[in-house]
RNA sequence: GGAGAGAUGGCCGAGUAGGUCGAAGGCGCUCGCCUGCUAAGCGAGUAUACUGGGAAACCGGUAUCGAGGGUUCGAAUCCCUCUCUCUCCGCCA
């Protein structure tokens, strides 16, 4: 959520830099909500600073009687109040409606322009593997090897469900935990399990909400929402508090399971792990001071690449253009790791900065001085890393012309002896 | 699922025959005084949001006692709905 004060201050500025994501103009018609607002709120306030005046008199009024005429001129006064407050709360709520649907401005340092095409290749590791035999994709090789059921995932649930098995789902376990160990061994992180399911406060805080229904699966009765990545839950920890200055920054790192609708990519992705319903993921959580989000965003990127590196796969890393970020995002890095079945690069981790953006919506607060006024932390996360896809790097970068897949070094503390897994 | 209790400021905790309660008191915290040091003691201060005025310091208004609605000139206090917490029983990993 943007400053409302920002906005009516600087109105051509924000709709400038708002457009650079693409679109229309997402700012038309906040000024005459905002003076409409601010009208209804002056002449109700000055009635009800009368009523609460005239009412005290009224109650030191011993005798009743002598103040018929006010009490009955107050009951007026008290219907004029509720009308105006009635007309308050509709523009209230179509402001604040305004207010959470208008995407975060994108960081002065993020590229600008209109789509995937324009992102910027910051810097790459790894030499994308030449195999000496033809590279099979890892939905040909999960198969074949038995770990990766996609036909009993669509039939217990349908598309984009997978059921592991054997030396699959142990390789996607000991991913979880090298990543969940290396973040909160090497890198400083607090371990936490957040639920699944989280409220709508929730998901509005965190941005999902209310513009992204669509792409949430939702609970009926209660009206939960199951989480598309433990950003959510994560980040709400601290909804709604005041944190001390001193206990900045705070770093999460959470496993958790991930759930998305994936509405609109019908066609996209069909085969294979990439796009699920389901998929597991490591996400790695900062709330940090604003001075120091620009930095913490590169350390954070650092500590997802780590992984990366530890496993031996090949990756770029992409800065995000401002027509490509996220909705919530001011500055967003994608790593991108290759896949030489498919020969190219893949999403496997996004690592974004979100200023103070969630933090406004969510209320997360410090204090710069004991006495000063409380101001917004920034708030980041990035994927460290996405397991689903990591496992599907580890298929098709270690895949052996025999159809095996070597385990990477890093794995092999985790993989309970196992070195290589065969037919 | 059944029965009951409760939700007040950073924390604890008053306030239930509606009025001067943004809210006593205590603790904590901040500043000052005092004091070989520490502790104790003394004094002052100590919520948030929106909004009006002001260059600013700051001053004024409104709202907030779990959330929403109602009664009333006026509600932390009365009524309704919801959420959450706790205790007992049942059930359960």
């Amino acid at each position: 959520m943007l400053d409302m004060k920002y906005i009516r201050e600087n109105l051509d500025e924000a709709e400038r830099r708002l457009s650079t994501r693409g679109g229309d103009s997402v700012l038309g018609g906040f000024r005459e909500l905002d003076e409409k607002r601010r009208t209804l709120l002056k002449e109700g306030e000055a009635l009800k600073a009368l009523r609460n005046t005239v009412s005290d008199l009224i109650g030191r009024t011993k005798d009743k009687s002598q103040v018929q005429d006010k009490i009955l001129e107050m009951r007026d006064v008290s219907q004029k109040i509720k009308v105006l407050d009635e007309e308050l709360n509709q523009v209230d709520e179509q402001l604040n409606y305004f207010l959470l649907t208008v995407p975060n401005l994108p960081h002065a340092t993020t590229p600008i322009g209109r789509s995937e095409a324009d992102n910027v290749v910051v810097r790459s590791w790894g030499e994308p593997k030449e195999l000496p035999f033809t590279a099979k994709p890892h939905w040909d090789l999960g198969e074949e090897l038995g770990i990766l059921d996609f036909e009993r995932g669509a039939k217990i649930t349908g598309a984009r469900f997978t059921l592991y098995r054997g030396a699959g789902a142990r390789l996607e376990r000991a991913l979880i935990n090298l990543m969940l160990d290396l973040h909160t061994g090497e890198h400083g992180y607090q371990e936490v399990l957040p639920p699944f399911m989280v409220n709508r406060d929730s998901m509005q805080g965190t941005g999902q909400l209310p513009k992204f229904e669509d792409d949430l699966f939702k609970l009926v009765d209660p009206e939960f929402y199951l989480i598309p990545t433990a950003e959510v839950p994560v980040t709400n920890i601290h909804r709604g508090e005041i944190l001390k200055k001193t206990d900045l920054p705070i770093s999460y790192c959470a496993y958790t399971p991930c759930f998305r609708r994936e509405a609109g990519s019908y066609g996209k992705d069909t085969r294979g792990l990439i796009r699920q319903h389901q998929f597991n993921k490591v996400e790695l959580v900062k709330f940090v001071h604003p001075s120091q989000s620009d930095a913490e965003l590169e350390t954070l990127t650092g500590h997802a690449e780590k992984v990366l590196q530890l496993l031996g796969l090949p990756y770029r890393v992409m800065a995000l253009c401002s027509g490509d970020i996220g909705f919530s995002s001011a500055k967003t890095y994608d790593l991108e790791v290759w896949l030489p079945g498919q020969s190219c690069y893949r999403e496997i981790s996004s690592c974004s900065n979100f200023g103070e953006f969630q933090a406004r919506r969510a209320s997360i607060r410090f204090r710069e001085d004991e006495k000063g006024k409380p101001e917004f932390v920034h708030t980041l996360n990035g994927s460290g890393l996405a397991a689903g896809r990591t496992l599907v790097a580890v298929l098709e970068n270690y895949q052996q012309e025999d159809g095996s897949v070597l385990i990477p070094p890093a794995l092999l503390p985790y993989m309970g002896g196992l070195e290589r897994i065969t037919r």
